[in-house]
DNA sequence: CGCACCGATGTTAACGCTAACAGTCTGCAG
DNA sequence: CTGCAGACTGTTAGCGTTAACATCGGTGCG
């Protein structure tokens, strides 16, 4: 028994409670808490006294009993489907960090399509989960929405903007991003630009078409039926659009592909074919994932701040659950992050 | 007061509490514990009633007054240092599942560099850590070690393994997975074979080197020493080395990189310099991150399980961790996982 | 037939913290 | 002086769960 305190005093700092050190300061426990919350109300000698005494015994609180204590915890869940790793980690490490700070707990699951994403959420409603992060392409099927609509459970989708009263949303101005970047084309002197489509139900992929069509349309260009083809963000559609955009005979001297594993794809078929870039092509991507900075030459891109927006995504989504507990009607809010345009080495004026 | 409890009891599952459960089951509270819990010694009729009741409340038990209750909640911390993301979302993604598992808080840190990982694990002792999870290169650093062994506080090595008491470490057997590497080249019929190092501070480059040199050894090939180039296993040094080897006037016909990034930028290197991969030249790598699959053609390379280590490693921390508290000695406990030789397109008999 | 014992369940008392309320002690207006 | 606000601190009572012990019918056996 002796033996088991010693070692406990000597290295268990979990055993230092809230009531050892209003103890060692010769104050209360109320008092302590409120020093450690940081209420206004303690005299600054008090205040002195028990942070001394916080630092002497190594005390840190008890997260469970905070929990507990003040009914704080939520759980919410994060649905994903197959995106690229540095989008995932990104997210992940966004959801992690701010999670701790509010004391939520995050369980992550992967959905492979959208069957298993409808199943995926009737089970964590089942289960009680109080709230819902939606990654594309889940956060595009209306099914899902739908089922959570239903089931009231709350929700927010990372990336796509859904103008829906139940739905929160974090994302950025893909339309503004897509002009952003083909005027910058445009001003490099590019006048046939090709674009390589994401997947058809995402609504990212309108939205960057539309910026896209909408730079042109102002440039007094006419988009080619040709130059805009199909793809669905893999990096294998990505060789395939490529293949069919560089083996036309008069080619695109660029090409903006749809994110940066098509725009991959697009350099590496470029090599393959003898094609320098960026001197005989330019080729520029979106997301800023890493892969547009592993490949040779780096590619110009629209950078996401990733992690920022599942950081908002829990503050959205814990605000909505909050006003929901509080009986309040959560409202709706879409909140708009900044992008960035990042040039690298794959852009160059046209030969 | 009418209104908020409406609300509580249509949506909040929160509320539905053990005692709720034990009422409706004609139980007492403890009886339902025992049966959330899987404790054998409850009659069938009784189980089936109290699950029965918690079907129909919605019950699910409150993760806070477990904790609370079980004193089982740790809190542990994982430093890593500018890892690739597929890396480090794989490494994550185990991580938080393996958390909510065994009830651990997670601290994810990012590490600038050892000077960094310094101060970081510092502040986490300070503020009373449990464990700590380091993965490569922060693992291989003796000074960080150090810290941690004079202070006390647990920890375990992901994808390193160090021989020391304080220390426990899942990771694969780098020696074996390049030799087998190697000898599958050699089967291919390559006899100038080279090798691109990883950075000389991290102990699965020696590893993997020696595995190199084994091979080639009992196949009774003497290594040229020019053929043995640095890398730091970054992309841009991988292209560094690429060079070096490609314009070498007899240059190698295989070349095995130390992972997946510099074998990427070989090939990119290939590529610049119209040398056909798998056709004049074989390219491998290690670690199976994504970046072997996204790139053309697709790298043969060696996958380690990351998603796996990273569970295992918060299985080990906990089991460490978990004896201290009990006031055993924490075993030392060195696992190595299965690592799987993957064949892809970027290998071939030489020309 | 009684006693030890076992399996199924209930009771009690924490776990560590904080909300809500209850003082206590100033200083200062009346 | 009295009293009363206001600043500070203490007390009480949980939060929801489980560990540890208590209880209570049986069962089997000497």
């Amino acid at each position: 028994m002796v033996t088991k305190r010693q070692i406990t005093a000597r290295k268990q700092h979990a055993r230092v409670t809230i009531a050892d050190v209003a103890h060692a300061a010769g104050v209360s426990p109320m008092t302590v808490s409120r020093v450690v919350n940081g209420d206004a109300r303690v005299r600054a000698t008090t205040r002195d006294a028990v942070n001394q005494a916080i630092e002497t015994l190594g005390y840190s609180p008890n997260k469970a009993a905070r929990s507990l204590a003040t009914a704080s915890q939520l759980q919410i869940g994060l649905l994903y489907d197959n995106p690229s790793s540095s989008f995932l980690s990104a997210m992940l490490l966004g959801v992690l960090d701010q999670a701790r700070r509010c004391d939520t707990q995050v369980v992550v699951v992967e959905c492979a399509d959208r069957e298993d994403g409808m199943r995926s959420v009737r089970n964590l409603i089942a289960a009680g989960i109080d709230g819902i992060i939606l990654s594309p392409p889940l956060a595009d099927s209306t099914e899902v929405l739908d089922l959570l609509r239903d089931s009231r459970t709350q929700c927010i989708t990372i990336g796509t903007r859904r103008d829906e009263e139940h739905v929160s949303s974090v994302s950025i101005d893909n339309y503004a991003a897509a002009r952003e970047m083909t005027d910058h084309l445009l001003t490099l002197g590019h006048r046939r630009i090709a674009f390589i489509k994401g997947s058809p139900d995402q609504l990212a992929t309108e939205e960057r078409l539309a910026g896209f069509r909408a730079a042109l349309a102002a440039a007094g260009i006419d988009v080619a039926d040709e130059l805009v083809v199909d793809g669905r963000f893999s990096y294998r559609s990505g060789l395939k659009a490529a293949e069919k955009l560089l083996s036309m005979t008069d080619r695109p001297t660029a090409i903006f592909a749809c994110n940066d594993d098509m725009a991959a794809a697009t350099v590496a078929t470029a090599h393959r074919n003898r094609i320098d870039i960026p001197g005989e092509l330019t080729v520029c991507g979106f997301d800023d994932t890493l892969l547009a900075t592993t490949i040779w030459p780096e590619i110009t891109t629209i950078h996401q701040p990733i992690t920022t927006m599942s950081q908002t995504a829990i503050d959205l989504l814990e605000k909505r659950i909050r006003a929901l507990r509080d009986g309040r009607d959560p409202e709706q809010d879409d909140v708009t992050l900044e992008f960035r345009f990042v040039r690298r080495g794959s852009d160059a004026p046209p030969p």
